[in-house]
DNA sequence: TCTAGCTCTGTTTTT
DNA sequence: CAGAGCTAGA
């Protein structure tokens, strides 16, 4: 304990009561958590009780190995510790009656959930264009992280906003999504969190038991939980108050994603016996780093008053450099790292690029390939999400949920069973009519618009999947894998010389020996690897969360937001222009506030110098653009400042100076109500009250489909369908109360 | 039903 | 520029 300084300590000994650690960057804020677990276990705490809750992975583990180092390996073994996904899930697993699902449920990645609401959309006639994947998946998310259900969805200014913004109908498609993830047997990530809230609030004693069970609660990034995560922890601190959080404010970056910054800013409301702490010496950064960081975040105006100070030494001032494009900034920090690594004899290993956006990466890429600089990118395309492993995924998740329907369409057409397009979207009607997956409903083909041919493809599949899943309980989990690798001929259908994608045998490889390290991990510790446990792990995991490799040494490139929490000697914040970084989204005050954040999380980063780069010239959507340098490097004190010697600010010929000379000169004031005039596309006329007059073989008119012919009226589950034969689009199955149409006649 | 090749469009950050 | 959607032809 003589290691911690005074703020530290009182922190790790305050243990009667709610506290809020507000932890600077660098002020050793992991130091104080597992400090703090070790005084719990030390105080009598069963490990098993104690509940640590992170963000992701990779800090979970890392805290859990710092704990081993203090505490019986065997005590720090049992610690719940792990990030709120990941928890939450196991709960939700062990709950499962409660909630309507079996054991197996799959988790829908951001893939799958996207592409059932597409389907969802169609499904419904709407308009594509208005109804995107990423708008309405948004919607449905904010909604969830609001603990928002389509039951009481747009009570408030929900609907208002939809029908603002002309998509009135997200409701409906909220509720149809539920119900599908319920047919397929699954949830997705912001389940996770709603389905416990709901299973808290609903049975008491469920609560209660978990209750008693977490006897003390401590969470990590604390500035980044959402509504759903603080109702949690409140409903399961309520009865001992036992909860510590730990966060910084200023480092506030995920509100796209739900997070709230009032979470921590109104702790000590919301928590009125609370104790604060403040952790305000950085021992990462040198003097002027941390003095350049307060100056930017001082300009925002909601924060938690602290100030970050560093006994470090002044160190080098931040220099700014200011290279004409971004080939030349690459060339900059190139240069930069090759000189830094030669003369002052530093690994790679010390060196990070930022950025805002990860489409910025690829010159770097290119660049240090060029200088045979070994780097790493991080937070790319998580494994789990390539293609091949995700096709791989899919006839794994399905041998465990058959009900799968996303694992099933992916299963069904990689690699290609002479089932197609029309098949499958048969399939989908006979499946909604009956209100049943689709592997469900090959079961009964009777009646259905599928061809014999591909009826017997659909039956044959159907019984291979479940010949598989008989394979479950006998067969070990390695030989239930290679039988399914084999039942997919996935290695085949990559092996062929048709894929130019050399990658994916590799991927698979990489999944199977993933599995095989999974066996051997799990056998360790005499626990039974079973295909569900296993999918349930992966489902959670993120491309951060892979084991670092400490040997090779590189250079590491990535996104401000992937930065937050590591540290580098060697920091290079790169495209630091107006319109990229803030990002040209961001324009309320609030907005601009979280940019700015950012800015200060990625400066922080830095321990003994920082780098920042501005271009005159980037290349965007490809053309080219004349980007103003950002406001943020105005905004930091010029003491802490130093320009580089070959890129001092020039007078640049003004034809083509600044960025506003390439935007529209036009200014619109209200950018929702510019969205408000925009024309109709004429289903707006069309009675929706036809709904309730159409019948058998009456002709309508679809603002989408164009004219069709009623084949049939359907009372399914989800509600009253019809059958419509358009002329140009074929039979569609449309759920009435959803479909916006006329009576022709 | 499948594939190749064309056009169109939209691009922030991610547990 | 890349990925998605669409069309035509096998």
């Amino acid at each position: 304990m003589n290691t911690l300084n005074e703020s530290q300590y009182n922190a790790v000994m305050y243990n009667s009561g709610p506290s809020l650690v507000i932890a600077g960057a660098g002020s050793g804020k992991t130091r104080v958590l597992t400090y703090k677990v070790a005084q719990l276990i030390r105080e009598g705490y069963a490990p098993n009780s104690i509940l640590v809750l992170t963000f992701t992975n990779k800090a979970a583990k890392e805290m859990k190995s710092r704990i081993t180092e203090m505490v019986d390996p065997r005590m720090a073994r049992y610690v719940a510790m792990g990030t709120f996904h990941s928890q939450f899930s196991r709960i939700l697993r062990d709950e499962h009656e409660y909630i309507g699902l079996t054991r197996d449920f799959t988790v829908y990645d951001t893939t799958d959930s996207k592409s059932l609401i597409k389907s969802i959309v169609k499904q419904m006639g709407l308009d594509e264009k208005l109804y995107t994947t990423n708008v309405v998946s948004g919607r449905i998310s904010a909604a969830k992280n609001r603990l928002i259900t389509p039951d009481n969805y747009g009570d408030k200014e929900g609907v208002t906003y939809d029908v603002l913004h002309r998509i009135p109908k997200v409701k409906d498609i909220f509720r149809e999504y539920v119900e599908r993830c319920k047919i397929a047997n699954a949830i997705d990530f912001d389940d996770m969190l709603l389905l416990i809230y709901k299973l808290f609030v609903q049975h008491p004693e469920v609560l209660e038991k978990y209750q008693e069970r977490f006897q003390f609660i401590l969470i990590d990034e604390y500035q980044d939980t959402n509504l759903a995560q603080y109702k949690i922890i409140k409903l399961l601190a309520d009865k001992h108050h036992r909860v510590c959080v730990v966060g910084d404010d200023s480092q506030s970056i995920y509100s796209f994603r739900g997070a709230d910054i009032n979470n921590i800013l109104q702790f000590q409301s919301n928590y009125p016996e609370a104790k604060l702490f403040k952790l305000e010496k950085n021992y990462r950064s040198t003097e002027n780093i941390v003095k350049a960081a307060n100056s930017l975040i001082k300009r925002n105006s909601h924060r938690i008053p602290k100030t970050l100070y560093s006994d470090n030494g002044d160190g080098h001032l931040i220099k700014v450099y200011n290279p004409e494009n971004e080939s030349e900034e690459a060339d900059v920090v190139v240069r930069q790292i090759n000189r830094i690594n030669r003369d002052e004899n530093v690994s790679y290993n010390n060196f990070a690029v930022l950025y805002r956006t990860n489409s910025q990466s690829r010159v770097f890429e290119k660049k240090l390939r060029e200088s045979r600089i070994p780097y790493a990118i991080y937070g790319s395309l998580s494994f789990y999400q390539r293609k091949s492993v995700k096709d791989m995924l899919a006839y794994l998740r399905l041998v465990v949920n058959p009900k799968d329907d996303e694992s099933y369409l992916r299963a069904i057409k990689t690699p290609s069973k002479g089932i197609g397009d029309t098949t499958l979207e048969r399939l989908r009607n006979a499946a909604l009519e009956r209100g049943v997956s689709l592997l469900e409903a090959t079961d009964d083909l009777e009646g259905t618009e599928i061809k014999a041919a591909a009826g017997k493809r659909l039956i044959a599949f159907t019984e291979g999947i479940r010949k598989l899943r008989a394979g479950m309980s006998e067969l070990s989990l390695i030989d239930l894998t290679k039988r399914i690798l084999d039942f997919s001929g996935l290695m085949q259908y990559y092996s062929a010389d048709n894929q130019d994608n050399d990658d994916a045998l590799d991927n698979i490889d990489g999944l199977i020996k993933n599995i095989t390290d999974y066996v051997e991990e799990k056998g360790k510790n005499d626990e039974i690897p079973t295909l569900s446990s296993f999918l349930s792990d992966a489902a959670l995991q993120t491309d951060a969360d892979k084991e670092e490799d400490v040997n090779t040494e590189k250079v590491s490139i990535m996104t401000v937001h992937a930065s937050k929490g590591l540290e580098f000697d060697y920091v290079f914040i790169v495209g630091a222009e107006e319109e990229l970084f803030p990002s040209p989204r961001c324009v309320a005050d609030d907005e601009i506030e979280e940019e700015r954040r950012l800015m200060y999380v990625a400066i922080t980063r830095a321990a003994k110098r920082c780098f920042i780069l501005y271009t005159n010239k980037r290349t965007r959507f490809g053309k080219d653009i004349y980007p103003q340098r950002s406001r943020f490097i105005s905004e930091i004190d010029d003491n802490y400042l130093e320009m580089g010697n070959s890129f001092i600010e020039r007078n640049r010929p003004t034809h083509i100076s600044t960025s506003s000379y390439n935007k529209p000169t036009y200014s619109n004031p209200n950018p929702s109500l510019h969205k408000l005039v925009k024309p109709s596309i004429g289903l707006g006329a069309m009675a929706s009250s036809d709904a309730t007059k159409v019948k058998v073989g009456d002709m309508i008119e679809h603002s989408h489909f164009g004219v069709g012919e009623v084949l049939e009226l359907i009372d399914a589950p989800s509600g009253r369908q019809m059958k419509v034969n358009f002329k140009n689009q074929g039979i569609k199955l449309m759920i009435l109360k959803f479909v916006k149409f006329k009576i022709l006649s």
